[in-house]
DNA sequence: TTGCCCATGTAATACGTTACATGATTTC
DNA sequence: GAAATCATGTAACGTATTACATGGGCAA
């Protein structure tokens, strides 16, 4: 349901698109959220235009084929949107990586929590660089789907780095002194 | 493979179980960083034994089966937890509203936060009850599987939180005054 | 004896990833 | 003419959810 939420967000932000663009969007702009690659892409847009949330207009160059969402299709993302109840289950392996942290020691804990922290760091690179793209594409005045959950992404890894120094300090405070 | 992870790991820190009882244990303590019912617990603990990663005792009352870990199995967790290369992919059907939140105009978006913001309270209600009990295991000298992982999902879900009021006031701004 | 919890499993369906497969157009 | 990019799709496999199905043991 999801894929398709997305989806249909897209298209309706910035209008007809190929499975192709679609596919280069998620990649770029929806991707810190949701991820898809082309071959959930492709089947999923067929699905759409048998249930009618989007049509797809004649094949252009190269067998592209340019889809656009429809009335049904702008009302069910707004369904989604207003009428679903929000369900707060997460799945991430770091968190489960930080859960099972306890059946390392002291020091190879240390070394997963340093590791860790480099992963969390990249991401907040690459957050913070889609953020400052966002930001020059917002000045000449392109619509800005995406910007709030950019702020919450931005947040969110933050705090996981910060997290990640509270508790090398706690492991670091537990070993024996050397 | 991390199903097979967080069951090695449980396995690991509480002894001896049956797939009954780490179905109980995912619900209680693993749940809010990774989610499994026994209809995919049981298949994984039949595919572990296979692979060796678990021995299966003899059958007790209503053919109860205690699963034990192996050392293969510990091995298991332990080059996961140190050898694998972090990955931050995250996919949040949460941080996909607040993506497309700007689809919907001020009100709306407004009453969407609002019903985000109950259900981050329950999470967050949730997760401190569940580390008041576990403050309370921990006391009576109880081993502490998912100490760290339960401060980085209060951290997280207290992160959201801020985010949304600032988001409300972003976006009551914006709107033009009544 | 009825209902609840213990205890295990399978089946159908959906969602997601990786790999395979093909061909047109543009750019160097 | 070779390489990169555009463009679409399918197949195989793995993971996850929901529903179906069964039966033992205990307590009211």
């Amino acid at each position: 349901m999801s894929l398709r939420i997305a989806l249909l967000g897209l298209l309706s932000s910035s209008g007809p698109a190929s499975g192709y663009d679609l596919t280069k969007k998620f990649e770029r702009s929806i991707n810190h959220v949701w991820q898809a690659g082309h071959s959930q892409i492709y089947p999923e847009l067929a699905k759409m235009v048998i249930d009618g949330l989007v049509t797809v207009g004649a094949e252009g160059a190269r067998g592209r084929k340019t889809y656009t969402i429809t009335r049904e299709g702008t009302a069910e993302v707004r369904r989604w949107l207003t009428e679903r109840t929000p369900t707060e289950a997460t799945r991430s392996e770091s968190a489960l990586e930080a859960f099972l942290l306890p059946l390392l020691d002291g020091p190879e804990a240390l070394a997963a929590l340093a590791r860790m922290t480099s992963a969390i760091e990249a991401k907040l690179k690459g957050l913070e660089e889609l953020q400052a793209t966002h930001r020059r594409e917002a000045a000449t005045g392109r619509t800005h789907l995406g910007h709030y959950a950019l702020n919450l992404g931005i947040m969110q890894t933050k705090t996981a780095l910060t997290w990640a120094k509270e508790t090398a300090a706690d492991l670091e405070a537990r070993m024996p002194p050397t």
